[in-house]
DNA sequence: CATATTTGGTTTATAAAATAAACTACTTTA
DNA sequence: TAAAGTAGTTTATTTTATAAACCAAATATG
Protein backbone atom coordinates (compact mmCIF):
# COMPACT_ATOMS: atom_id res chain seq x y z
CA UNK A 1 0.00 0.00 0.00
CA UNK A 2 1.54 3.28 -1.14
CA UNK A 3 1.99 5.77 2.01
CA UNK A 4 -0.50 8.53 2.55
CA UNK A 5 -0.61 11.33 0.35
CA UNK A 6 -0.69 14.94 1.61
CA UNK A 7 -4.18 16.61 1.89
CA UNK A 8 -3.67 20.47 0.59
CA UNK A 9 -4.72 21.75 3.98
CA UNK A 10 -5.90 24.80 2.15
CA UNK A 11 -9.17 22.56 1.08
CA UNK A 12 -9.40 20.30 3.41
CA UNK A 13 -11.56 22.06 5.63
CA UNK A 14 -15.28 21.85 5.32
CA UNK A 15 -16.47 25.50 4.20
CA UNK A 16 -13.37 25.87 2.05
CA UNK A 17 -14.11 22.66 0.36
CA UNK A 18 -17.66 23.70 0.26
CA UNK A 19 -17.13 26.41 -1.30
CA UNK A 20 -14.62 25.39 -4.14
CA UNK A 21 -17.10 22.46 -4.91
CA UNK A 22 -19.82 24.88 -5.54
CA UNK A 23 -17.56 26.85 -7.67
CA UNK A 24 -16.28 23.91 -9.53
CA UNK A 25 -20.40 23.32 -10.80
CA UNK A 26 -21.25 27.27 -11.01
CA UNK A 27 -18.27 28.13 -11.82
CA UNK A 28 -19.25 32.03 -10.53
CA UNK A 29 -21.41 32.58 -8.02
CA UNK A 30 -22.32 35.34 -5.39
CA UNK A 31 -21.47 35.38 -2.05
CA UNK A 32 -25.19 35.21 -0.57
CA UNK A 33 -26.00 32.43 -2.52
CA UNK A 34 -22.75 30.71 -1.35
CA UNK A 35 -23.69 31.24 2.53
CA UNK A 36 -26.90 29.87 1.91
CA UNK A 37 -25.83 27.02 -0.18
CA UNK A 38 -23.22 26.38 2.63
CA UNK A 39 -25.04 27.51 6.29
CA UNK A 40 -22.27 29.24 7.04
CA UNK A 41 -21.97 32.77 8.92
CA UNK A 42 -21.49 35.95 7.15
CA UNK A 43 -18.18 36.53 8.95
CA UNK A 44 -16.59 32.59 8.62
CA UNK A 45 -17.74 32.40 4.79
CA UNK A 46 -15.33 35.93 4.45
CA UNK A 47 -12.43 34.60 6.21
CA UNK A 48 -12.51 31.73 4.35
CA UNK A 49 -12.90 32.96 0.59
CA UNK A 50 -9.95 35.56 1.65
CA UNK A 51 -7.73 32.78 1.92
CA UNK A 52 -8.87 31.11 -0.95
CA UNK A 53 -8.50 34.31 -2.79
CA UNK A 54 -5.39 35.11 -1.51
CA UNK A 55 -4.18 31.27 -2.66
CA UNK A 56 -5.06 31.87 -5.49
CA UNK A 57 -7.93 29.36 -5.95
CA UNK A 58 -10.46 31.75 -6.94
CA UNK A 59 -11.54 34.95 -8.32
CA UNK A 60 -13.08 37.74 -6.13
CA UNK A 61 -15.00 40.30 -7.53
CA UNK A 62 -16.35 43.22 -5.76
CA UNK A 63 -19.24 45.31 -7.55
CA UNK A 64 -22.36 46.72 -6.60
CA UNK A 65 -26.48 45.30 -7.55
CA UNK A 66 -27.96 48.39 -7.46
CA UNK A 67 -26.84 50.09 -4.21
CA UNK A 68 -25.91 46.67 -2.37
CA UNK A 69 -22.59 45.65 -2.27
CA UNK A 70 -22.13 42.71 -4.10
CA UNK A 71 -19.22 39.36 -4.09
CA UNK A 72 -18.64 37.32 -6.75
CA UNK A 73 -16.55 34.42 -6.92
CA UNK A 74 -15.24 32.22 -9.77
CA UNK A 75 -13.02 29.29 -9.48
CA UNK A 76 -9.56 29.71 -11.11
CA UNK A 77 -8.07 27.27 -13.46
CA UNK A 78 -5.20 26.82 -10.18
CA UNK A 79 -8.11 26.62 -7.61
CA UNK A 80 -9.59 23.69 -10.29
CA UNK A 81 -6.15 21.74 -10.53
CA UNK A 82 -5.84 22.03 -6.58
CA UNK A 83 -9.32 20.95 -5.98
CA UNK A 84 -8.95 17.46 -8.32
CA UNK A 85 -5.29 16.72 -7.17
CA UNK A 86 -7.32 16.98 -3.73
CA UNK A 87 -9.74 14.66 -4.48
CA UNK A 88 -7.79 12.23 -5.76
CA UNK A 89 -5.49 12.31 -2.62
CA UNK A 90 -8.50 11.82 -0.85
CA UNK A 91 -9.48 8.44 -2.41
CA UNK A 92 -6.66 7.17 -0.93
CA UNK A 93 -8.09 7.74 2.71
CA UNK A 94 -11.71 6.38 1.79
CA UNK A 95 -11.97 3.56 -0.43
CA UNK A 96 -12.64 0.39 1.40
CA UNK B 1 -28.82 20.50 -4.85
CA UNK B 2 -28.87 19.69 -1.37
CA UNK B 3 -27.31 21.27 1.36
CA UNK B 4 -24.01 20.25 2.23
CA UNK B 5 -24.21 18.05 5.11
CA UNK B 6 -21.95 18.29 8.05
CA UNK B 7 -18.50 16.21 7.44
CA UNK B 8 -17.78 14.84 11.12
CA UNK B 9 -14.96 16.72 12.68
CA UNK B 10 -13.19 13.60 14.06
CA UNK B 11 -12.94 12.25 10.66
CA UNK B 12 -11.83 15.48 9.39
CA UNK B 13 -8.37 15.88 10.01
CA UNK B 14 -5.93 14.18 8.06
CA UNK B 15 -4.41 12.04 10.20
CA UNK B 16 -7.50 10.47 12.22
CA UNK B 17 -8.74 10.20 8.76
CA UNK B 18 -5.09 7.73 7.86
CA UNK B 19 -5.47 6.03 10.67
CA UNK B 20 -9.25 4.94 10.37
CA UNK B 21 -8.31 4.16 6.54
CA UNK B 22 -5.99 2.37 7.76
CA UNK B 23 -7.96 0.09 10.68
CA UNK B 24 -10.85 -0.15 7.96
CA UNK B 25 -8.68 -2.47 5.75
CA UNK B 26 -6.62 -4.25 8.74
CA UNK B 27 -8.58 -4.42 11.42
CA UNK B 28 -5.82 -4.44 13.81
CA UNK B 29 -2.62 -2.66 14.11
CA UNK B 30 0.52 -1.60 16.03
CA UNK B 31 1.24 1.69 16.92
CA UNK B 32 4.46 1.90 15.43
CA UNK B 33 2.92 0.22 12.07
CA UNK B 34 0.46 3.27 12.24
CA UNK B 35 3.14 5.60 12.62
CA UNK B 36 4.64 4.72 10.10
CA UNK B 37 2.54 4.04 7.37
CA UNK B 38 1.01 7.80 8.44
CA UNK B 39 4.49 9.21 8.64
CA UNK B 40 2.79 10.84 12.35
CA UNK B 41 5.24 12.13 14.65
CA UNK B 42 4.63 10.09 17.96
CA UNK B 43 3.31 13.09 19.34
CA UNK B 44 0.59 13.56 17.24
CA UNK B 45 -0.17 10.40 16.15
CA UNK B 46 -0.47 9.24 20.39
CA UNK B 47 -2.54 12.59 20.48
CA UNK B 48 -5.22 11.90 18.09
CA UNK B 49 -5.10 8.20 18.59
CA UNK B 50 -6.69 8.90 21.90
CA UNK B 51 -8.89 10.75 20.26
CA UNK B 52 -10.75 8.43 18.40
CA UNK B 53 -10.24 6.21 21.21
CA UNK B 54 -12.11 8.29 23.47
CA UNK B 55 -14.98 8.55 20.73
CA UNK B 56 -15.34 5.03 20.81
CA UNK B 57 -14.58 4.97 17.25
CA UNK B 58 -11.50 2.61 18.31
CA UNK B 59 -10.18 0.38 20.93
CA UNK B 60 -6.92 0.44 21.95
CA UNK B 61 -4.98 -2.01 24.04
CA UNK B 62 -1.63 -1.49 25.82
CA UNK B 63 -0.03 -4.84 26.43
CA UNK B 64 4.10 -5.95 26.13
CA UNK B 65 5.85 -7.15 22.51
CA UNK B 66 8.69 -8.94 25.20
CA UNK B 67 9.66 -5.94 27.43
CA UNK B 68 8.58 -2.95 25.41
CA UNK B 69 5.33 -1.29 25.18
CA UNK B 70 3.03 -2.35 22.64
CA UNK B 71 -0.40 -0.02 21.52
CA UNK B 72 -2.67 -1.92 19.70
CA UNK B 73 -5.60 -0.76 17.79
CA UNK B 74 -8.20 -1.69 16.26
CA UNK B 75 -11.81 0.15 15.04
CA UNK B 76 -15.21 -0.19 16.45
CA UNK B 77 -18.57 -0.72 15.14
CA UNK B 78 -19.13 2.39 15.77
CA UNK B 79 -16.53 3.48 14.65
CA UNK B 80 -17.47 1.69 11.06
CA UNK B 81 -20.23 3.06 11.07
CA UNK B 82 -18.86 7.04 11.37
CA UNK B 83 -15.93 6.47 8.29
CA UNK B 84 -19.14 5.06 6.42
CA UNK B 85 -20.95 7.99 7.05
CA UNK B 86 -18.28 10.64 6.77
CA UNK B 87 -17.42 9.13 3.07
CA UNK B 88 -20.71 9.54 2.22
CA UNK B 89 -21.24 12.70 3.35
CA UNK B 90 -17.99 13.40 1.50
CA UNK B 91 -18.93 12.63 -1.93
CA UNK B 92 -21.38 15.41 -1.95
CA UNK B 93 -18.24 17.51 -1.52
CA UNK B 94 -15.96 15.96 -4.40
CA UNK B 95 -18.27 15.21 -7.28
CA UNK B 96 -17.55 17.35 -10.39
C1' DC C 1 -39.26 62.23 9.86
C1' DA C 2 -36.56 59.71 12.86
C1' DT C 3 -35.36 55.35 14.44
C1' DA C 4 -35.37 50.42 13.99
C1' DT C 5 -34.21 46.64 11.09
C1' DT C 6 -32.18 44.35 7.23
C1' DT C 7 -28.53 43.52 3.86
C1' DG C 8 -23.96 42.52 2.73
C1' DG C 9 -20.35 42.21 4.22
C1' DT C 10 -15.37 42.91 7.30
C1' DT C 11 -12.62 42.85 11.47
C1' DT C 12 -11.35 41.20 15.73
C1' DA C 13 -11.59 38.01 19.56
C1' DT C 14 -12.12 33.41 21.29
C1' DA C 15 -12.19 28.48 21.11
C1' DA C 16 -10.56 24.40 19.27
C1' DA C 17 -7.27 21.72 16.70
C1' DA C 18 -2.95 20.25 14.97
C1' DT C 19 1.70 19.97 15.60
C1' DA C 20 6.14 20.15 17.68
C1' DA C 21 9.08 19.89 21.43
C1' DA C 22 10.21 18.08 25.69
C1' DC C 23 9.94 14.46 28.68
C1' DT C 24 9.33 9.51 30.79
C1' DA C 25 10.50 4.83 31.39
C1' DC C 26 12.68 1.28 30.07
C1' DT C 27 16.12 -1.46 26.96
C1' DT C 28 19.92 -2.40 24.29
C1' DT C 29 24.48 -1.69 22.85
C1' DA C 30 29.25 -0.11 23.14
C1' DT D 1 28.20 2.47 33.05
C1' DA D 2 27.24 5.83 29.95
C1' DA D 3 25.15 6.66 25.41
C1' DA D 4 21.69 5.77 22.30
C1' DG D 5 17.39 3.68 20.90
C1' DT D 6 12.35 2.31 21.44
C1' DA D 7 7.72 3.30 22.43
C1' DG D 8 5.27 6.08 23.74
C1' DT D 9 2.95 10.47 26.78
C1' DT D 10 2.54 15.20 28.28
C1' DT D 11 2.81 19.90 27.71
C1' DA D 12 3.53 24.04 25.03
C1' DT D 13 3.14 26.49 20.80
C1' DT D 14 1.23 27.50 16.49
C1' DT D 15 -2.35 27.40 13.36
C1' DT D 16 -7.28 27.15 12.20
C1' DA D 17 -11.92 27.62 12.57
C1' DT D 18 -15.64 29.90 14.41
C1' DA D 19 -18.26 33.33 16.69
C1' DA D 20 -19.14 37.79 18.08
C1' DA D 21 -18.90 42.48 17.31
C1' DC D 22 -18.85 45.94 14.19
C1' DC D 23 -19.61 49.04 9.84
C1' DA D 24 -21.96 51.41 6.04
C1' DA D 25 -25.68 51.84 3.46
C1' DA D 26 -30.58 50.81 2.40
C1' DT D 27 -35.18 49.96 3.50
C1' DA D 28 -39.13 49.56 6.33
C1' DT D 29 -42.08 51.14 10.41
C1' DG D 30 -44.61 53.98 13.75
Amino acid sequence: MADFKDLDPLLHSQLRLAVMSLLVSVKSAEFVYIKEKTNATAGNLSVQIDKLSTAGYIEVEKSFKGKKPLTTCKITKKGLQAFEEYVNALQQYIRK
